[in-house]
DNA sequence: CGGTATCCTAACGGATACTG
DNA sequence: CAGTATCCGTTAGGATACCG
């Protein structure tokens, strides 16, 4: 057993692997991008319009960051013009259910937030 | 009903709230720091200890931005040598569980997510 | 239509040294 | 013990213009 990390695709989650899948959806525009696309498949100047006032830059590179973790798909029609129509996949579909009971703890907590903020830059900065 | 905004405390969580809480917990040093005060209230050192290998400066600043949103206490003993112990608010245990089913979701697609990024990477650079 | 390229700034994060 | 101060490289994010 010298050899342990050989076949080491086992689901043994690291801290970074959370925490990469934390940044990931706490990039600024992640979370609209994911909800528009749990909505429905969109085009990428759709979620242009719909992620407004996102630029065409930021939501490239907000794409290609998602894809690249696997949580959207992104499938081109060899159409004229072209067409290529981004959603979610099924990871990414779970992944933004648990971000919308994030969005709930939000709701329920956002006075506490706001308070404890107030009273912070009080009493510092 | 002209002043809408005037008393907008009310429970209606905007997007930016839930990016702002987002990209809290997804801060590097974030996860680890709250784990650690949800297994048990913990003095500075001792966090840094546990936390390793961050540095002091990065365990203040970490500190201070969850004591800022609410999650997390700061309380100063006035003894000889002074005494501070961190812990977790109510609302930021509550956050840490969600943080959990992340965890959670992460274990179970982490070779979706390891096969993906291979794939992008293949695919593109 | 679906992107790139270039340039820029501000914020994040680390190393090291020092302090009440 | 519990932090601050200073410096500095890297990355996130935005403005603008252009391309297959």
């Amino acid at each position: 057993m010298a050899e342990v990390a050989e076949f080491a695709a086992e689901p043994e989650a690291s801290c970074d692997d959370l925490r990469s899948i934390l940044s990931r959806v706490g990039e600024k525009w992640a979370p609209q991008v994911m909800g528009e696309l749990d909505a429905a498949p969109r085009r990428f100047n759709e979620l242009l319009r719909l992620v407004a006032p996102i630029t065409p830059r930021m939501l490239t590179v907000t794409l290609r960051g998602l894809e690249s973790d696997g949580l959207i798909t992104r499938t081109v029609h060899p159409t004229v013009p072209p067409q290529v129509e981004y959603g979610l996949t099924r990871a990414g579909r779970k992944l933004f259910g648990i971000l919308r009971t994030v969005a709930s703890w939000t709701d329920e907590n956002l006075p506490a937030v706001h308070s404890a903020r107030a009273a912070y830059r009080a009493a510092n900065g």
